[in-house]
RNA sequence: GCCAAGGUGGCAGAGUCCGGCCGAACGCAGCGGCCUGCAGAGCCGCCCAUCGCCGGUUCAAAUCCGGCCCUUGGCUCCA
């Protein structure tokens, strides 16, 4: 059974062979002029769920992503409270709190985060050779790469240059050459008034140049948006990747750009598969800082968790548009709920004295079977999460009829599928199974529930149901879910 | 205007590449029943789909072809 993704490049669903037994995979990463909202983390999410399959099926990923920390974005915010006096000060300060969401949506760590900041002679040089090979040219300071001597410009995107040219404003002299032209070096600082587009309105305006610049051989200036992806991946992985994976509002012009300037200097071919993931919506618009709309990593973490979050992103494909809204987020953790519940009641079966080693469910030993089975096709069909998600929750109703079917357990069987749970859901979809605790003080916590629900039981017994029933009432406000059962009340925490 | 991705039940969202197993998955919401002192969870069942519109191909179309309508994203580094 092989992998098949949905390839940009060709627009056609295609095999994935990969160069060799590893995966080289680029991810376009975040400008860190703010933090984080839900729709950044939907990327991110998406290649770690690639990362983590790619692994699964025993290639080793080499997986690198980007913090762009130079930006007129981030100059802009220059001064503003507690973000510091200069673009790279500012830029730090997002990336710390960057890293920190990354961690807590429990992402695989990539092996490198470079940052622009860091590359500045590497993209120096890559523009030094793009001017040398004449795809390049310098015009007061700034260098710009000359459209017009790439001729598969516009493969990706499926632009026509005739096209993009007649719709550009071509309406002022311009230091282009042509209008579809893009800078690879900018000369200078950001000057007040570009900071100012960017600025928050209720804060005074920048009135000296800001941002950082470099020394070049065309002056000092800072590089272009586009340039940077390219000499970062190169530098980190070689001239040709195997997977670029993007958000989809950037096919144009940032990853046809790349594509440009990458193949005009190495003259080879930049990636092989361009995966493109959806934006998240929310009110029928993407979600995007600047419209305002969204909703921070680190917020939706403290109030929803990492798990609700993660099944969250894992019920649409990577390639569709999703919608955020309260129904959609409390559909996942619905989901989430029903999902561990299944987990926590075959851990249950298994310890409890009904499970038998000689008891045979067939029917449970098909679902498992069927579940790992279904689970890899879903995801070898271009990363299908809901799909496999859909598999696992299949998995979820077998073991509860099981439990609720028969009166002795097939140990065995729930053995395996609290393993299909642990591996699928666990290490491919990193969702925490069997990782209740999240503390010291949760042994306690669990002493005095069980005590308020040994008193509880007493009122039971005494037929003082009232009493009961505000006891579990409150202990439910407290984030305590109790549920009575044959042999007692069992509790989990929210 | 051009390019791209979509339009599937109350919601959400698979399936569309490779036409038949789709009388449309998984789930949420809703409604019955079992269980329970009650509730929840779980189990069983039900409800809700002219698969955007029109035409075509085919024994057969959500799926292929053509046209149209609508939604979303992009159309550049600062004129």
């Amino acid at each position: 059974m092989t992998l098949s993704v949905t390839n940009t490049l060709t627009g056609a669903r295609e095999e994935f062979e990969s160069h060799g037994d590893e995966v080289l995979l680029y991810v376009c990463g975040l400008t860190v002029s703010d933090d984080a909202h839900l729709g950044h983390a939907r990327l991110w999410m998406h290649a770690d769920l690639m990362h983590r399959w790619l692994e699964y099926e025993g290639y080793d990923v080499r997986h690198v992503e980007n913090f762009t920390d130079v930006n007129e974005k981030i100059a802009a915010r220059i001064g503003e409270a507690d973000l510091g006096d200069d673009e790279a000060t500012v830029a730090n300060h997002f990336v710390s709190d960057v890293i920190r969401d990354m961690r807590g949506l429990n992402l695989k760590r990539a092996e490198v985060y470079p940052r622009v900041s860091e590359h500045i002679p590497e993209i120096i040089d890559l523009i030094e050779t793009l001017v040398d090979r004449g795809h390049a040219y310098e015009s007061n300071g700034s260098v710009y790469f000359d459209v017009s001597t790439f001729d598969d410009y516009g493969k990706l995107s499926n632009q026509k240059l005739e096209e993009l040219e007649s719709h550009a404003d071509d309406g002022e002299r311009s230091e282009k050459r042509n209008p579809t032209d893009f800078a690879l070096w900018k000369a200078g600082a950001v000057t007040p008034e570009t900071a100012a587009e960017h600025r928050h309105a209720d804060l005074d305006p920048l009135t000296d140049p800001c941002g950082q610049t470099w020394e070049s051989p065309w002056g000092d200036g800072r590089p272009g948006w586009h340039i940077e992806c390219s000499a970062m991946s190169m530098t980190h992985l070689g001239e040709t990747i195997d997977i670029h994976v993007g958000g989809r509002d950037l096919v144009f012009p940032h990853h046809e750009n790349e594509i440009a300037q990458s193949e005009a200097a190495t003259g080879a071919q930049f990636a092989r598969y361009w995966l493109h993931v959806g934006l998240l919506q929310t009110d029928g618009d993407k979600m995007s800082s600047s419209l305002g709309n969204f909703f921070y990593v680190a917020d939706a973490l403290d109030e929803f968790g990492v798990d609700v979050i993660r099944t969250f992103y894992l019920s649409t494909a990577y390639g569709s548009e999703q919608t955020y809204s309260e129904e959609t987020i409390s559909e996942a953790e619905e989901r989430w709920n029903r999902l561990e519940r299944a987990y926590e009641a075959a851990a249950e079966a298994c310890d409890s004295p009904d499970a038998r080693t000689k008891v045979e469910s067939e029917t449970l030993r098909t679902a498992v079977a069927e579940t790992r089975e279904d689970f890899r096709a879903a995801m070898n069909d271009d990363f299908n999460v809901r799909e496999a998600m859909a598999e696992l929750l299949g998995l979820a109703s077998a073991v509860n009829r099981h439990v609720a079917d028969v009166d002795e357990y097939d140990y065995r069987a729930l053995r395996e599928a609290i393993e299909t749970f642990e591996d699928l859901g666990g290490d491919v979809f990193g969702l925490s199974f069997g990782a209740s605790g999240d503390g010291g003080d949760v042994s306690v916590a669990e002493d005095l529930v069980q005590l308020v629900l040994d008193v509880r039981e007493a009122e039971r017994e005494a037929g003082n149901y009232e009493r009961a029933d505000d006891l579990r009432d409150e202990l439910t406000a407290l984030g305590v879910e109790v549920e009575d059962g044959e042999d007692g009340a069992t509790f989990r925490f929210e």
